[in-house]
RNA sequence: GACCGCGUAGCUCAGCUGGUAGAGCAACUGACUUUUAAUCAGUAGGUCCGGGGUUCGAAUCCCCGCGCGGUCACCA
């Protein structure tokens, strides 16, 4: 090469691309056939033993991971798995030793030859034809330690992808169980709908919303929060016994491992259900993801081991935080004695709060991260829950129930609140703590009411967070890593 | 948002109390045709995140800014 290409790998890639050109071969053809994939390649000869050539032909394809020898050989990597490519030069001709020396660590290459395993016991194939189907024009990362940069891994996830299998692997059991949830659902005879991302009133979850702007409405819509008051207008229509939502959220609030401005959630309700089918519900899936993804019913997340085997424990956040606090909040009977206690307790609480908050405020602070083990947390106080059905058998509470894996709330879930005029009031005490200074409470929804007035059947309802599920079950630490494409900061020069 | 840490070659990283900018991989030239983190000889590659300051002299010390990460707070 006479243009001095040294410690320029773009440049030496240009120049072979101009090389390929000036021989009239196409940098990037629009078709190979191949034959078959690597992992299958294996796999079919896995007995083949050491030394032993075959004369059956297989076309593969894939990225050149690895070059040793000169050319020789040839790691190339697919969606499946890697197969080497042995490229001696009795087997080629002249032509196609030219393209070999055209071919660069990160091209897409095709190649067409016989099977054979190599005396040291590398199964290979015996290169008869050689062309490049992709060239590569950018370096990839050090093959040792691969790309380890935290930041390029999230903003340039394909070269995370080609270099770290772990990061496929947990994007692949993402979706396998979202594969999963959706058949669970569909068997339960769930119809999938998709409902609005762009909401006129915020409702379904107390929470920050994203603000944006319709040009020819000439109004602001909510990226929405949950898709739950749409769902359930569903069910008031009798499109079917139960429906689902498998989508994003959004919410404008803090970036942490745990938290993603957009994530996904998935909204089940089911006609002439309760809450109680709900944790049933729950715990079947559960034990239906770990089981059809690894085997048992027992993971690891970090330093702890989870058995997701049913049945799982059930019990009331009063017991629970009387059982942390010594304090039964259900003897407390008003909201100044309410906070008082939590105080005592060292617990921060606002001077919004009413009994009830103050109560998750405890539970929240004291005996969430406790709860490693799968469990449902059940009947929570009205005041935090207002879309939730009043409990059959206490009216300062509704018949409700988080699910904990890890100390995290992974399901969420209710008897749904189908009186209008309860709805009602529900949303005007909302209205009234938003006044007091609650920036999260929810707004009133009216055509949502008028929906109830038509008449909501008895229904349970159930959400769970996708990307935290996923997290456990792939013992990830960080939600960026369960998410393809994580919110990041804009790049500057990249506007 | 507060605190702590980090930012050096395309990638992974060294660089001590301030004294000429280093290695491995990738690239390039060559040797080698049964290697697999191939090996061997050689070449080239730097806005040490940016700006200011201290100093004879700054990748190194100080200040400001930018970016990233972690912890905490809000939250799922």
């Amino acid at each position: 090469m006479e243009e001095n290409t040294a410690g320029n790998p773009r440049a030496a890639k240009e120049q072979k691309l101009q090389m390929l050109k000036d021989k009239g071969l196409n940098p990037y053809p629009h078709k190979f056939n191949r034959t078959i994939e690597a992992k299958p390649l294996q796999d079919k000869y896995a007995n083949l033993e050491n030394g032993v050539e075959t004369e059956d032909r297989v076309a593969v394809a894939g990225r050149v991971m690895a070059m040793r020898n000169n050319g020789m050989f040839l790691d190339i990597s697919d969606a499946s798995g890697k197969i080497q490519l042995f490229c001696h030069k009795q087997s080629m001709s002249e032509d196609m030793l030219d393209r070999l020396k055209m071919i660069d660590i990160g091209d897409i290459v095709g190649a067409k030859g016989t099977v054979r395993r190599t005396p040291r016991g590398e199964l290979s194939v015996r290169v008869k034809e050689i062309e490049i189907l992709t060239k590569s024009l950018l370096p990839l990362p050090e093959k040792h330690h691969g790309l380890t940069d935290i930041e390029q891994r999230y903003r340039q996830r394909y070269l995370d992808l080609i270099m770290n299998d772990d990061s496929r692997d947990v994007l692949r059991k993402r979706s396998q169980i979202v594969s999963i949830i959706r058949k669970y659902l569909e068997s339960r005879g769930g119809f999938e709908v998709e409902t609005p991302s762009l909401h006129p009133i915020m409702g379904g979850a107390s929470a920050k919303p994203f603000v944006t702007h319709h040009n020819a409405l000439d109004t602001d819509f909510f990226l929405r929060v949950a898709p739950e008051l749409y769902l359930k207008r569903l069910v008031v229509g009798g499109f079917s016994n139960a429906v689902f939502e498998i989508g994003k959220n959004f919410r404008n609030e803090g970036i942490s491992v745990k938290h993603n401005p957009e994530f996904t959630m998935v909204e089940y309700y089911e006609a002439y259900a309760d809450y109680n089918d709900m944790m049933d519900l729950t715990e079947e899936l559960v034990e239906t993801l770990v089981k059809e993804i690894y085997g048992g019913t027992v993971i690891k997340y970090g330093d702890h081991e989870i058995d997701v085997s049913r049945p799982w424990a059930r019990k009331s956040m009063c017991e629970m935080v009387a059982e942390e606090t010594q304090i039964d909040f259900l003897e407390i009977e008003s909201d100044e004695e309410a906070r008082k206690a939590a105080k005592d307790l060292g617990i921060h609480v606002e001077e919004f709060m009413g009994w009830g908050h103050v109560v998750a405020e405890i539970f929240g602070e004291l005996v969430e991260p406790k709860l490693i083990q799968p469990i449902h947390v059940t009947d929570m106080p009205v005041e935090v829950s207002p879309l939730a059905k009043g409990h059959r058998s206490n009216p300062r509470l509704v018949e409700r129930f988080e699910t904990f894996i890890n100390g995290w709330e992974i399901a969420n879930a209710y008897t749904e609140l189908n009186d209008p005029k309860i709805q009602y009031e529900r949303f005007m005490e909302q209205v009234k703590a938003s006044e007091k200074g609650d920036d999260e409470a929810q707004m009133l929804d009216n055509d949502y009411v008028t929906a109830l007035e038509y008449g909501l059947p008895p229904c349970g309802g159930w959400g769970m967070g996708i990307d935290r599920l996923v997290m456990i079950l792939t013992n990830s630490s960080n939600i960026r890593d369960v998410i393809c494409f994580p919110t990041l900061r804009p790049q500057k020069g990249n506007l």
